[in-house]
RNA sequence: GGGGCGGUAGUUCAAUUGGUUAGAGCACCGGCCUGUCACGCCGGAAGUUGCGGGUUCGAGUCCCGUCCGCCCCGCCA
């Protein structure tokens, strides 16, 4: 660069600046080479800008211009001159003035880009992965990543603002209950030990409370050793948050609050206070989900009693086995055909493990057509008709299961055809509390789990029934839910060790078992701990709501494919064997196909 | 662990029923071009058809195995 430096960033360079003389850096976008005048797009983080080189103005830049390719790394210095009324680009933010190159420094070379710096370049996914660098000089990924940064700050700022203190927590950590499988780090001091990499700061935060900082939060690192999904890494950050002497009200003031301020700090975004609150029982109801997107407009309608004394085995048989009978109706339905139907059917059973996908279609003459009707009595076809609002050219479609399996298939089904059809309503943002989650749920061996983590407190007139109905008790768990994304959870935690402990014996702990895995905890809440509460929050997924976009790999810079892999470190890899030794490891013959 | 889609030039794709020397756009390289902005024109180079095996006179194409990418179920909040 000499001693000469950028004046402008290339998208700041304006009609203002006609006539001076500017100094722009940045990546050559694409050349454009008359034989007598060379264009140059030069692109920078922040915009883009074209340079001219004539000979006539320096013949030197233009000779040197002609060497120029793509990527490479230049340095240009000229003047600003409006462009003429027909050679305006309408489509470029610069568009209506150019650089008059008389200096051209060339900074670096670059190897061809394996595909266009563009913003929808068309390419497969392991190619970008494998060729992040050039993929993240794509003005889309730049700008998530901008994004991400801006609710980096808003979220510090609104939390400061309210007097939380950020503090860090180890990520050597222990094996916490989370639930999921652990990332498992050998310990060289103490051989044939691990530490765990935190699935998330819960103890250590409910710790500081207890310690009295009264109001803590973090932007933290959680590794979670599970397959991965479009919205699932197997590491992401969480904005985590927790507060003493609260009660759920005080802490999804502070929510809405956060939530408010972040949309509309970061993309100027008025969403209106109070949010929507729906219970879990509704929304599962309603929906066949926790984190509904209400925009949509349709919804699920539970026909299990019309068929507890039915004689239609198949529904009747799932009735009795404690299952549910589902339906979601949509009605004006006509553009979904038979193909559709039978499209709808074969994705439900190879893709989500639906039994099958029993359907009526009313038709125009208020007929039903459908593979199971003949089996229904009178009084079912009138529960159906009634409770559905089944009507000409209603088509409903049934789901006979397990609870959690028939509202899987149907809230499926109604998000993929609500989307389809249009069947949404004009707000472009839907914001809710998911509230009032029941604190255990049933294990398929019949034992009792928690629906969320173990450290959930009950809703406080609900701990007598601890004793007698424990699947009746309610939690003080919350979800926030935007678009159909949850984009975080929390709850007020059990500061009561008595609580805590009879909660683990619900769950099937032994006393021993508790005391030993969670002792240090019981120690910490008979140490003087404060009601308190809090949050977190998935960040990554908030990029993603943010910035419009359906994969986890679009706000992350560096992330990881489906197999867990880093293409462009190509991690994880094998080690040496001395480090192996050095941690007293020994790796066991594949067990795979009999190694 | 399971289901679905995919893998051919740097890249995006094509290649009839299994049949000539695996083609095209963009990118790349060379040449020409003074107002383009997806510049244009002429020419060129570029391939272990993911990998391994099999069937066949002959395999990108059929069979078996395996690896990789994406989406989903299980798993995970």
């Amino acid at each position: 660069m000499g001693s000469l430096r950028r004046s402008h960033t290339c998208g700041a360079v304006s009609t203002a600046d006609v006539g001076s003389e500017v100094i722009v850096v940045g990546w050559v976008q694409r050349r454009r080479d008359h034989g007598g005048v060379i264009f140059i797009d030069l692109r920078d983080h922040q915009g883009l800008v074209q340079v001219v080189f004539r000979p006539e103005e320096s013949a030197e830049s233009h000779e040197r211009a002609g060497e120029i390719r793509s990527e490479y790394v230049i340095l240009a210095r000229g003047i600003v001159q409006r462009r003429t009324p027909d050679t305006v680009n309408p489509k470029m933010a610069t568009g209506e003035i150019e650089v008059v190159a008389q200096e051209v420094r060339l900074l670096n070379r670059a190897t061809p880009p394996p595909f266009p710096m563009e913003d929808n370049p068309d390419v497969d996914e392991s190619t970008r992965m494998r060729y992040r660098i050039h993929d993240l000089r794509r003005a889309p990924l730049q700008r998530n990543l901008r994004i991400r940064h801006e609710l980096y700050q808003a979220a510090r700022r609104i939390l400061c603002g309210r007097d939380f203190l950020e503090i860090e927590t180890p990520m050597l950590a222990k094996s916490t209950p989370e639930g999921a499988r652990d990332f498992l780090v050998p310990s060289r001091l103490q051989p044939g030990e691990f530490y765990a990499l935190p699935q998330s700061p819960q103890l250590m935060k409910q710790l500081l409370m207890v310690a009295g900082f009264d109001r803590y939060f973090q932007i933290v690192r959680c590794f979670r050793d599970e397959d991965q999904r479009a919205d699932r890494q197997l590491e992401f950050t969480q904005i985590d948050l927790e507060m003493s002497f609260v009660g759920v009200e005080d802490v999804l003031d502070v929510l809405e609050e956060l939530t408010v301020g972040v949309f509309a700090e970061v993309i100027g975004v008025e969403i209106q206070r109070p949010f929507a609150r729906i219970s879990y029982a509704d929304a599962m109801a309603r929906f066949g989900s926790d984190r509904p997107d209400t925009r949509i407009q349709l919804e699920l309608v539970d026909l299990s009693e019309a068929f507890r004394e039915s004689g239609f085995r198949a529904f009747r048989a799932v009735v009795d086995a404690g299952g549910i009978v589902k339906c979601l109706p949509i009605h004006d339905a006509q553009e979904l055909g038979r193909g559709a139907v039978d499209r709808l059917e074969k994705f439900v059973k190879k893709e989500l493990g639906a039994k099958g996908l029993a359907w009526i279609r009313v038709g125009e003459d208020g007929s039903w057509q459908s593979p199971i009707v003949k089996f229904f009595s009178d009084a079912e076809r009138a529960a159906i008709t009634q409770q559905t609002d089944a009507r000409p050219g209603s088509l409903l479609f049934f789901q006979a299961d397990q609870a959690d399996r028939a509202n899987g298939v149907l809230s499926r089904l109604r998000t993929d055809l609500g989307r389809q059809l249009g069947r949404v309503d004009d707000r472009p943002w839907d914001v809710l509390f998911v509230v009032d989650f029941p604190v255990f749920q049933r294990e398929e061996d019949g034992g009792l789990t928690y629906v969320h983590q173990p450290f959930v407190a009950p809703v406080e007139e609900d701990i007598p029934l601890l004793a007698t109905e424990p699947e009746k008790v309610r939690g003080t768990h919350y979800d926030v839910v935007v678009n159909g994304v949850e984009l975080g959870s929390g709850s007020l935690r059990n500061h009561s060790s008595d609580v805590q402990r009879r909660i683990l014996e619900v769950m099937g702990y032994s006393k021993e078992e508790a005391e030993s895995r969670f002792g240090f905890l019981f120690n910490a809440l008979d140490a003087g701990a404060p009601p308190h509460g809090g949050f977190a929050f998935g960040l990554d997924r908030w990029v993603m709501v943010l910035a419009n976009v359906d994969n986890l790999r679009d706000v992350i810079a560096f992330p990881k494919t489906q197999r867990g892999q880093d293409l462009l470190m190509d991690a994880p890899t094998v080690v040496e064997p001395e480090q192996l030794e050095e941690l007293q490891l020994r790796l066991a013959p594949p067990s795979k196909r009999g190694g």
